[in-house]
DNA sequence: TTGCGGCTTCCCATCATGGGAAGGTCAAGG
DNA sequence: CCTTGACCTTCCCATGATGGGAAGCCGCAA
């Protein structure tokens, strides 16, 4: 199986398979005699490991980590469970902060007329020397 | 005002001033007889909306169309609003995927003991060759 | 005058991905 | 046996926004 085959079977490109082996996530393929990658169904299967934990997010040194564990047959599912939760709690933190930015912008969206006119209270936020957002005081009863 | 005070006084780093100055979002500072960039209070406000746009999500792109906007005195509010929603829309895209991802990932780690036990369903389901996640059907009752 | 802190430019690194050039290889069909 | 087209190889470059750091100039204070 070369790359392009390996590529296809993997859903990972041909160019990220050259790069993964580079950066060492995974081990360099076996070569034919004419120089040509040669790929096994096990490592196709590494392949779709990767593909699918860069589809949750996960970086890829967090993907060396995962496929560490996933290789050790006596890993301890605590180390793997670590490293998720850690994800999810990088991607909520993420989540949170384009969720202020989008509701701040669905307010100034909603107070903009949106015609010919030049007034503009999106403008008007961003010209107007506003610190980076320190929440307006926040509404003492939620606690 | 030399590019240190311009910094603090805007919140934008020495550094970005700079790069916004070489790939020409601002007008380049003036220069003292000793080659230092000097900010005139009106530069220091345009960082302060970059720095804020940028707080926003925005891209460099995006604001210098709004900054050309912000200049131009007989902008159509139409314009400004139309960037504001197209962001906005960016933004719940990315939400939406990095909730899906969230939303997987939880579901896995419940199930996962995550003790001494090598035994994972977040390694079973990276290594099961799964396709990029497809729902698992709808259940047909939400609509 | 010395010394420190700030300024200048220039180069490098990040992270994951793609584009493209130049050249070698393989298989099918003439 | 040779051509052709599709594949493979390596190498370099670009992305977007940001920071780090080096080498060298400048300005102010003691």
């Amino acid at each position: 199986m070369n790359i392009g085959q390996a590529a296809k079977a993997s859903g990972v490109s041909a160019k990220m398979i050259r790069y993964y082996e580079q950066i060492k996530l995974i081990t360099p393929a076996g070569r034919t005699d004419s120089n040509y990658r040669s790929f096994s169904e096990r490592e196709v299967n590494e392949l779709r490991f990767i593909r699918r934990a860069r589809s949750l997010g996960f970086s890829v040194e967090e993907i060396a980590h995962l496929l560490s564990l996933w290789r050790d047959r006596v890993r301890p599912s605590r180390e793997v469970k670590a490293i998720a939760d850690g994800h999810v709690q990088t991607l909520e933190a993420k989540i949170v902060e384009m969720q202020a930015m989008a509701d701040t912008l669905r307010a100034l969206s909603r107070d903009c007329a949106g015609d010919e006119r030049p007034d503009c209270p999106i403008l008007a936020d961003l010209g107007s020397g506003q610190p980076p957002r320190r929440e307006p005081a926040p509404a003492r009863g939620f606690r």
